[in-house]
DNA sequence: GACGCCGCTGTAAACGATTCCGCCAACGAC
DNA sequence: GTCGTTGGCGGAATCGTTTACAGCGGCGTC
């Protein structure tokens, strides 16, 4: 079932059928649904495989990401998926599992399927990679890369309003003892967090002891770790910030585990708002971070051509925090020069 | 940068590049290393759309899943899709939501594709997709439709066996009262284990009130619905079996927030063993299934072509029942016709 | 020495679309 | 009536591979 098929069905030339495919405005209306009748009666679909040999084109974007398990990550896919069929395009997908061989392995596959566009929304991205994609020409866009220069585009998080956010809320809760559990420090996202915090501490004259700066892995298991050293020390912290929420939940579950009490014992901040946030008990006080949005700009950075790509490019996201119950006002034993205090005024 | 320049640059004929691309061996190995020599000095890379032009086979596969936010099946997916690069294969994607309609339309855009194989590892398969898909003879791969002719490969999933470990773990805690929440009718995965359920149920001669059964989503709000129901009824059940972990982590949050405790009030036990089973509090009695197997299987039904094809479609997967701390004796004033105990000898 | 066979390689015809040209009819202007 | 223009259509080259077929030395066999 090809073209000539229908071609000679209708009574036309291929080029004809190819131009009523393609919705060119050159065919008379007459002859478009006399070819259209006969697409339809022999239910003929067109070879993608010799459409983009002959075009170039392939309507296929390539999608990386980190880590699939990572509920953000799901998210993320789902918007971007539905974004691109709804504009004729498919997806296909890669997962790195934060492993720049992968990474790299999973790029050259999708060069190798000449994809018409890549969004890397993964921070593992070596200079290897870059190199490669650097020199294929394929439009590249890529989630909050401080280093890639101008020739690619980029979504840029705001991590350093994110993270202020998270420690004015809780030294507004009175919390001056505050630790911060950060993700492998091979992930350029989970340096600049922590940067970002260490800004915001910084910001504020807070005291910041080596010991209250931890390394996590940005799933639950770093945050396991963290619990276990963090309920250990001599001088904890009263409050912690997690890189992202997988940190925190981890080490929420661990805190039960221990049978201590969040946010009695310890305040916690998470980063991202997955779904689990809401779940977890108590609900994960955490710094908001859009999926749709960051979803939506990938896939208009991609397909827009280069229209409106410069102003994509310098927009910024910002996270947004949600104060849930993981979070309180510092009390008891922990505020350690002041009466006990029954609690604040009114709330 | 074609295969005739890789063929000049090397001194033989595109048919010889070809195949030592394709590694036949009908090359001579000096003349092949010379023309791999070529290769790489050119970085040439094949044009995967004339590949499959000419060879009918695309190397892709399809895979379509109901709810990607639902962590099982990023599970799937990533096992999926480590298989499949593994073997040179790539997968495109495409999520269901749920929707028969844009399964149908995820259905036709795979098959637009051309791909080598579908893996439809969702429910809501309707007749429309299967008469589609089958008049395409692509290859396919269905999980657990038990209405699929034997022209099709399905993976089937032992609903009985596991429901019946669950009921009876109940039973032996001394639950009699046993409530369900089920996934959404259409769902002909969710009819399966209700069915599946009331089976246990009756084979143990255990009492079913219809007021006990009752309607999910599959995701968390049926499960908070139906946490508002339970704790409302005048005769509730003192356990509760859920269609699938959602659900139960649904019904916990609810319970929770209702002041109610789990397992003290409620017996809960889900089906799935997410991840977040471990982490919710308290952790969750559940079925567990295997992700792992369910996509080993299924690519290897795609893959292995017709050769243990029948071996692979006999076959059932077994879920295994993890007990967590979400169930618990019956006891308290749950237990209407003994004395109030304290708490059940040592712990 | 003729012949057949075998191992290796090249020639060229597909695969199924897109698209550059060029052609033709119709029509308006002069 | 001639000519130019324009809208609509067809012919055929082209995209980059794979692969059937054929060719061609060299070698063993009779």
């Amino acid at each position: 079932m090809d073209i000539l098929t229908v071609a000679r069905h209708a009574g036309v030339s291929t080029a004809t059928v190819s131009r009523v495919l393609n919705s060119s405005n050159k065919v008379k209306s007459s002859t478009a649904s006399r070819v259209r009748a006969s697409i339809e009666k022999l239910q003929y679909i067109p070879n993608t495989s010799a459409r983009s040999l002959r075009s170039g084109k392939t309507n296929v974007y390539g999608l990386v990401v980190s880590d699939i398990r990572n509920p953000f990550f799901p998210d993320l896919i789902e918007h971007f998926e539905s974004l691109a069929t709804s504009h004729g395009i498919d997806v296909t997908f890669a997962n790195t599992g934060y492993s720049e061989e992968r990474l790299l392995a999973g790029i050259t596959r999708l060069l190798e399927r000449n994809v018409d566009g890549i969004a890397l929304l993964t921070s593992e991205v070596s200079q290897a990679a870059i190199d490669k994609l650097h020199e294929s020409a394929v439009p590249v866009v890529f989630l909050n890369q401080p280093t890639i220069g101008a020739e690619f585009k980029n979504i840029t998080i705001d991590y350093v309003q994110g993270f202020s956010d998270a420690v004015e809320h809780l030294r507004m809760l009175g919390h001056r003892k505050i630790g911060f559990v950060a993700g492998p420090p091979n992930l350029s996202s989970a340096v600049r967090r922590r940067e970002a915090f260490l800004t915001a501490l910084n910001a504020r004259s807070l005291p910041m002891k080596s010991e209250w700066l931890l390394e996590g892995d940005h799933k639950t298991t770093g945050g396991q770790f963290a619990a276990e050293h963090i309920f250990s020390m001599q001088d904890p912290p009263t409050a912690v910030v997690c890189s992202n929420d997988m940190t925190a939940i981890g080490l929420l579950q661990t805190a039960h585990r221990l049978g201590r009490n969040i946010p009695g014992d310890l305040s916690l901040v998470g980063f991202d708002d997955l779904f689990l946030s809401e779940i977890v008990q108590p609900p994960l006080t955490t710094l908001h971070l859009s999926r749709r949005e960051i979803a939506t700009r990938a896939f208009y950075a991609l397909h827009s051509g280069n229209a409106n790509a410069s102003a994509s490019r310098s927009s910024v996201i910002q996270p947004s925090l949600v104060v849930r119950a993981s979070t309180a006002s510092i009390a008891r034993s922990d505020r350690e020069s002041q009466p006990r205090q029954r609690r604040s005024s009114r709330r």
